[in-house]
DNA sequence: TCTTGACTTGGACTCTGTCCATCGTAGGAT
DNA sequence: ATCCTACGATGGACAGAGTCCAAGTCAAGA
């Protein structure tokens, strides 16, 4: 994602070390962050760094699509920095953990015409639900 | 819906008016409400039902699989009253227009054992997105 | 170096939803 | 028909996620 800070540059982003480290924080690990995550990592890299700024920068990154939104529903929205490569989500019901899979076939197959209303469709997001290993075993509340 | 609150008393619920008006809103029409608009209708008729019961009596109809919850990222959730039926949706990504459609196949196929990760998959939701024919047509914003 | 408008700050605010102590009542028992 | 009691309703406080805004700061072009 080194690329990215070019990017945005390019695209006539101001550079501010705010910007800087909310990249390098999406940079840092390929799990999925929730906003508050995003700006506790910040926080350690920039001390005065301040949660609107941590928004306003995901919410920018999201609309110039370099990365993506996954609602866990409920819950806080989390932020998924592989934006250039399609995949889909499977999340434990339990804990709210996402992992990326990749599921065989094009989903939007599954749409019959007579069914699209007189949609453009363009895409088809799925969502698989289920435990993870480690709330599959434990005793649920 | 009808027999739904008989279905309820059936397993034990106690029947309040409170319950039935909720029953009633989410009869009236078949699209996604909101808590908050599940409320606002229920007031009108029982004006002093409260949001807690509101909410109370949603997650109890949901637990129960009378009704789904639909989670419009980043909104408050919706509550489709037509569970009983399996169903996907299609999202206007312009105007938001929800609309219940119906895939063939078996949507939980798609995914490989080698991309479960140790999960028990239980279930898959697919959002299908696109434009409907009225934000197809209308110039973008 | 100067200038300026884009960016950041932090605290107040909104919106959704949950919790809890207390009160009310549906419906079985008598 | 009346009584009992556990289940359900109430509403206000609380919590979490996210937005807004006025004032201050600073990146980067001139």
């Amino acid at each position: 994602m080194s690329d990215l800070l070019e990017r945005l540059r390019g695209r006539g982003w101001r550079m501010t070390s705010q910007r800087r480290v909310v990249a390098q924080v999406l940079d840092g690990d390929h799990v999925h962050l929730t906003a508050d995550e995003v700006h506790t990592l910040a926080v350690r890299l920039l001390p005065e760094i301040s949660r609107a700024t941590v928004y306003n920068t995901l919410g920018e990154l999201v609309s110039l699509g370099e990365i993506m939104e996954v609602s866990a529903a409920g819950r806080a929205m989390r932020y998924d920095p592989n934006a250039h490569h399609p995949h889909q989500h499977l999340v434990c019901s339990d804990c709210g953990t996402i992992r990326d899979v990749h599921p065989t076939g094009d989903p939007l197959a599954g749409l019959p015409v007579a069914e699209r209303f007189g949609f453009t469709v363009s895409e088809a997001e799925v969502t698989y639900r289920g435990l993870c290993p480690s709330c599959a075993s434990a005793p649920q509340v």
